[in-house]
DNA sequence: TCCTTAACGTGAGTAATACTCACATTTGAT
DNA sequence: ATCAAATGTGAGTATTACTCACGTTAAGGA
């Protein structure tokens, strides 16, 4: 999986795996009280109670810690695009899919501020950027395959370039709307809606 | 001016005027070859010709750099706003008027890579990225003032919000735009114009 | 049970870099 | 000419990501 690449070494006893996840719990703490500008390797190492040393045993430097946990938002994330999608068979359900998706998505991003916080963490390193570039054309692929469902003699061409954009876009509104206060969050998450769905079909 | 407040005191004299813009010319230069992450403030004094002394003499820190030459670029980019959206008068100009001006800022993130890489060094920074929420913000008000003339009778806080989303993403899209192959980059372009077009009137 | 080996664990130490400060120099006004 | 304010300097400090030489533990074979 992609998380074994940001690893130095896979822990293989079961005694370093709960401590792997004891660093990663560690850094989401600190992430959710100071933010991740605020992430220093020594205090997840104290936190999570190891040596600084067997922090970087697993993890080759700081990129790996926000890449992993990236990653696993992430993976949820795509679960949730794949199951809204796979139902999809005509313009309306697509809408309503696509509809029902970004709710799903806002609603996370609400609970969980760490999720926001950790995009920006992202945009420190130049490789995490574009291993967030590739999270988004994945995104893209698998909305472009709902979208040619629906519209089979489209340029495949443009109908991938659109779905990358709509879910690349789809993020940044997410950031966006959490980053103003709640009602006019939820009027940019419904203006978003609004402009995705006439590019959708 | 915006690029005032940045500045820990304004040059005075002639003298350090000069070696002020000096120290923002390196930090471009520097910037154009290895990207904003590798901006090290030695190498920009050393690049002035000035000693690191006089460098915090006139920036407080890292981000004032960042932030006088996001100003600088910012405000060059409402110009353009502001010259393509006065004369609009009816849905028609409208679309025409937000469609030359996707264009031309293209033209603009195309021509000056810097302008993309200076973004990346605006996310290191908690106050930074609250100070490109404002500027967004700006532009969205020119917008959904422009807007409010083609629809006087929509709720203006849905206008708002939604001028404040459709000029936030207008960025989101340049940059994702000047990230990918160039005849990529037209496509998505063209699928943010569509998409916004919708959503103007 | 003992031995071997690889995995795991440690924390003082290194390197890079943003930023300071005590002091020197230059400029403009009187 | 003289003073004060503005400007200029660079060795030094503080912070922090990351290393490495060495110690400890666990698993498997004899």
């Amino acid at each position: 999986m992609s998380e074994a690449a940001a690893l130095r070494r896979a822990p293989a006893q079961e005694r370093s795996k709960a401590r792997v996840e004891k660093m990663l719990a560690s850094a989401i703490a600190i992430i959710a009280e100071k933010g991740s500008d605020a992430l220093r390797m020594n205090e997840v190492a104290e936190m999570a109670g190891v040596s600084i040393g067997s922090l970087y045993q697993f993890f080759p430097d700081k990129a790996a810690i926000i890449r992993t946990l990236a990653a696993r938002y992430n993976e949820e994330g795509r679960r949730c695009i794949e199951d809204e999608l796979s139902g999809v068979h005509d313009t309306r359900s697509l809408r309503a899919a696509f509809g029902h998706l970004i709710d799903i998505y806002y609603a996370l991003f609400l609970a969980e501020p760490v999720r926001r916080d950790i995009w920006s963490g992202m945009q420190a390193d130049q490789a995490l950027r574009a291993f967030e570039l590739e999270e988004s054309r994945a995104n893209g692929d698998l909305l472009a395959a709902a979208m040619l469902k629906v519209r089979p003699r489209a340029k495949r061409e443009e109908i991938a370039a659109a779905a990358f954009l709509i879910m690349s876009l789809a993020e940044s509104t997410m950031r966006l709307a959490v980053s103003v206060p709640r009602a006019e969050g939820d009027r940019i998450v419904a203006a978003y809606k609004s402009m995705a769905f006439n590019e959708l079909a």
